[in-house]
DNA sequence: GTGTTTGTTGACCGTCCGTTCATTAATGAG
DNA sequence: CTCATTAATGAACGGACGGTCAACAAACAC
């Protein structure tokens, strides 16, 4: 009942972290923003998670805003490279490097906190003009264009069908996103819950049917 | 520079219409949630488009909420029954059934003001889980059930193969629903123009290959 | 015309929350 | 130890907006 008096156990009320404050915030930003939207999160949540208070947010960056998008860039640029890499290194079988990225791909997306950022992303980035395009860029089309790649070096080997690759590349991430938009509005609320396993593997089925080259039954597929 | 003196010739002031209201402003609210989401709308922006004031809303809906909901029910739900009829009704392919209701969905979710719903329900609908689990019932798992039935006629008569068709039924819409999320997300504020057409059609095609039953090459498809 | 009813207004209230800043205290130097 | 520096605090500000309500005026009966 003495809040303004200090327990003298607890060694200093706070302490001077001028390093570590901006990462954890960053993160403590990420775990609210995809739990709870961008609007909906107030800094103070952010604050209390990372330990701190409102002020000290504005001690590291500008506003809000500010902090979305150092958020993003902290928490997702990190993980593009990878699949380009991936994509770079493949030999071989370009059916079984699509079904590679798109499954790891859905391991990310569909937990969380990875999941929570289409609806974020979706539904939020349309008021913030220069988040929409910094995330366009450096995330979406980086992966986007990945993909069609594999696509397009399938065709030439012989293993897909003729296509519209970039579209293709587009159908073929739509059921993650959906998955992960479900998981965050709806799956919550109702008792008809999608099995996000098994509704991937229906999907890559209909992807991979749908886009490898007609061969002439009898013929062995090794 | 005279706001308060009203001018003599213009009429009256306001008319009392209590019977145009509720559809006025369930219409002004349907343009102002879709375009702009439901925290973003004011509703002095709904009554100013309604041709009323802030203060009318509430001689007819208790508040924002509830306003969203009637709504949903008064948009949406006359377009259900159609497509259910449609499912009634036809018979033959069941190829040619599934290619017109995805297409007849793509032409609504693809143009204003439709094209927002998707946005609209994934962005906020988490925060009111009445509304979820309303929509869920009346418009999602209605629309999702036709598809599946399509999908197992479909079967049935040979011309799809066997599969999960729940899932796929969700992997057939998910790209309608990536479509519109763009429109309303990234497009505005990026060169690249997805041709909602051309996406839709690519898409279409690898669905249609991905479910068809495996026939025998030479084999004429009429 | 007069009076009554009631649909509509617009000023107002209370709350929420991003942002600011004067104050406090942890830290390190000397 | 003392002092200077500055990270961190938390009270306070201000604008936005959902919701309220007393006053107003349109409509209608007579």
């Amino acid at each position: 009942m003495i809040p303004e008096t200090h327990d003298p156990e607890s060694g200093p009320r706070w302490q001077r972290r001028k390093d570590a404050r901006p990462t954890e915030l960053l993160e403590a930003a990420f775990h609210e923003f995809v739990t709870r939207g961008f609007t909906a999160t107030r800094l103070e949540d952010i604050a209390k998670r990372a330990g701190c208070t409102k002020g000290t947010i504005f001690l590291y960056f500008e506003n809000k805003e500010e902090l979305f998008k150092e958020m993003v860039r902290h928490i997702l640029l990190p993980h593009l490279a990878e699949t380009e890499q991936r994509v770079e290194q493949h030999e071989g079988s370009m059916r079984d490097l699509l079904e590679t990225i798109l499954r790891t791909k859905f391991e990310r997306m569909s937990r969380p906190p990875f999941s929570g950022m289409p609806k974020l992303i979706f539904g939020e980035i349309a008021h913030f003009p220069d988040m929409a395009r910094f995330y366009h860029e450096e995330v979406i089309a980086r992966s986007h264009r990945a993909i069609a790649q594999v696509l397009e070096r399938g065709i030439e080997l012989g293993e897909f069908r003729p296509m519209d690759t970039s579209n293709v590349a587009r159908t073929a991430v739509a059921p993650l996103i959906l998955a992960s938009l479900w998981m965050h509005s709806f799956a919550p609320h109702t008792n008809e819950h999608i099995d996000p396993s098994a509704f991937f593997e229906a999907s890559l089925g209909v992807l991979l049917r749908g886009i490898t080259r007609d061969v002439v039954p009898g013929g062995s597929h090794e």
